[in-house]
DNA sequence: GCCGTTTTCGGCCCGACTGTTTTCAGTCG
């Protein structure tokens, strides 16, 4: 079983709690996190990179130590270090600190003074009243724990985007009421359309006589309030989603929008550059020695430090300062550059809306091409076609495009990659298609080893064009099938195959890294709507925000192209 | 424990808010 990055980070974070307890040196504890960001955010495996001789002292935060920790643990799976200090330190005790409020400092003392190492531990200190005669705590931070408590789950849960939408946007509409306000925006990996996010970062500007913070939480959906101030606040709504509102001057929206926008690497990295400069950075604008020199608007910020305005999607500290240094920075693609979908069900299957409706949605949504794409036979659950429904509905297309005019219907079908690899319908009815898209929807559950080949033999079919949503993963609620992804991508590209981007925001399957790797593979991306009714073509945004952030240009996306030119691709 | 146009030692972000204090430690982002 290889060693997963998240399982390093996982160790590395656990091993920082427990020496932060024991009070060990606060910078030694802070690299322990570093690292553990450094590797879970980083888009390759350590085992793979260590099996390619990288010296993993080059990623940031690791040295020397940490990366002989991560060798010996991509290796035997241990980490020897935690086990000295679980044998000190009650495990369960870094648990306990993702209690919202309790850190090491208070998790050390409810140790000492009660005993506690357990969450259960905890509960009975708090149900028997004994956590407020802890000195230190009183009987508000016994309540605050009680509520915690409750809510706890134990792992971090992050909200889909379309869902954060959902929520966001009417409390937006709902502040906006509020007096004396000028700017709002939803800051954050909202604003950086990461595919989830753990909260909302709200950003407002307001003149000095304003009641933003008493309106904020007065608002409907708040359960509870965390924290009140003059130009911060938290809360709670009802769904679970902690907000975080903060108030600045105008004259600072710009350096506040990009302190609040993060991430959280790419302003450490932002701010090292203004240090080189002289400069003091931070949420109140660029400052040389006293003097305000930056800060009005985003653009001033960036241009203080001597780039380009960086677009959100793009701000990970994954060489995105490198290449607006060099005057790389991909040119993105944008909503209006698709001209067509190429992954849409209608209800000969799965879909809840027939051909007609479905070809006149695309048209509203200014589509010039529209691929029908319904289930083949295997797929039961959906009504999948056999061959004679297929062709029944090739032609009713033919039918229909006769009297279209501005959208032209392409003629496919998602077709089921067996588990031995081979396609679910016969060459001789894939041939009547313009082009096919192949798709597992069955025997998640084979090994990394199978599950690639079995791809990588449907993608040896002359009928393979476009490999739909490549990982299968429900953000959430499925895991991605065990695959070789780049592998998989190179492949695609010697066979001049496409993959999809699926755009349903609870599949987004590429995954961000996995639309960058495509991209400098050479491998073209098909940014598909998936769409089960008339309404599926708004998941196109979606698509979109996912492919900005694997920095994807016009060219590298499929459904940018003329029907002409997409015909010849599929000509291959 | 990491890092270096301040390079092998000496820094390492810091401002806002809460609660328990009586001037501030702890936590968070």
């Amino acid at each position: 079983m290889p060693v997963h990055n998240s399982e390093i980070a996982d160790r590395f974070d656990r091993l920082a709690d427990l020496l932060e307890i024991e009070g060990a040196n606060p910078f030694r504890v802070r690299a322990y996190r570093n690292a553990a960001r450094t590797v879970r955010g980083y888009p390759r495996s350590m085992a793979d990179l260590l099996a390619e001789d990288v010296d993993l002292t080059e990623l940031p935060d690791i040295g020397d130590d940490l990366a002989e920790k991560i060798r010996v643990l991509v290796a035997s799976g241990e980490l020897p270090l935690l086990d000295e200090v679980e044998e000190r330190t009650p495990p369960a005790l870094s648990e306990l600190m993702k209690i919202q409020g309790l850190g090491a400092k208070r998790v050390k003392a409810l140790h000492e003074a009660l005993g506690i190492d357990s969450l259960e531990e905890l509960q009975e200190a708090v149900d028997s009243g004994k956590v407020q005669e802890v000195e230190g705590f009183g009987e508000k931070s016994e309540e605050k724990i009680r509520r915690r408590l409750k809510k706890f789950s134990g792992s971090e849960h992050r909200t889909k985007l379309v869902v954060a939408e959902q929520i966001a946007t009417p409390l937006v509409k709902y502040l906006h009421k509020a007096r004396g306000v000028k700017d709002i925006v939803i800051a954050g990996s909202y604003r950086r359309r990461k595919e989830t996010v753990g909260d909302l970062d709200i950003l407002v500007t307001a003149g000095s006589d304003n009641d933003v913070m008493a309106h904020f939480t007065k608002y409907d959906e708040v359960e509870e309030i965390a924290s009140q101030g003059e130009t911060r606040s938290t809360v709670y709504l009802r769904s679970g989603m902690q907000v975080d509102l903060r108030v600045v001057p105008q004259v600072s929206f710009g350096s506040a929008q990009h302190y609040f926008t993060g991430s959280r690497d790419h302003n450490i990295a932002v701010r090292k550059l203004g240090q080189k400069m002289g400069y003091k950075i931070n949420e109140y604008g660029v400052f040389d020695g006293d003097k305000r020199i930056a800060g009005k608007t985003e653009n001033s910020v960036y241009k203080a430090v001597g780039l380009p305005l960086i677009p959100p999607e793009l701000r990970e500290n994954h060489g995105e300062l490198e290449a607006a240094r060099d005057g790389r920075l991909p040119d993105l693609v944008t909503l209006k550059d698709l001209r067509g979908n190429l992954h849409t069900h209608t209800d000969a299957t799965d879909g809840h809306d027939n051909l007609r409706a479905m070809a006149k949605a695309a048209q509203e949504a200014g589509l010039q091409y529209l691929a029908i794409t319904d289930h083949s036979k295997h797929l039961r659950v959906a009504n999948g076609l056999d061959e004679k429904r297929l062709r029944k509905q090739l032609t009713a297309i033919d039918q229909l495009n006769d009297q279209l005019s501005g959208l032209r219907l392409l003629k496919s079908i998602e077709v089921e990659i067996r588990e031995d690899g081979k396609l679910d319908l016969p060459d001789s009815v894939l041939e009547e298609l313009d082009f096919t898209l192949c798709a597992v929807h069955h025997k998640f559950d084979l090994s990394r080893k199978k599950q690639t080949e079995r791809i990588l033999r449907a993608m040896d079919s002359p009928h393979c064009h476009i490999l739909a949503h490549p990982s299968g993963r429900l953000i959430n609620r499925r895991e991605a099938y065990d695959i070789d992804l780049e592998r998989i991508l190179q492949a695609a590209a010697e066979r001049g195959c496409a993959v999809e981007l699926n755009a349903q925001p609870e599949r987004l399957d590429l995954t961000d890294e996995g639309c960058r790797m495509a991209r400098d593979l050479g491998v073209k991306v098909s940014i598909a709507a998936d769409a089960h009714s008339t309404r599926g073509f708004d998941n196109l945004r979606f698509g979109i925000d996912q492919a900005r952030r694997g920095w994807l240009e016009t060219d590298d996306v499929l459904n940018t192209r003329s029907l002409r030119a997409l015909l010849h691709f599929f000509n291959r």
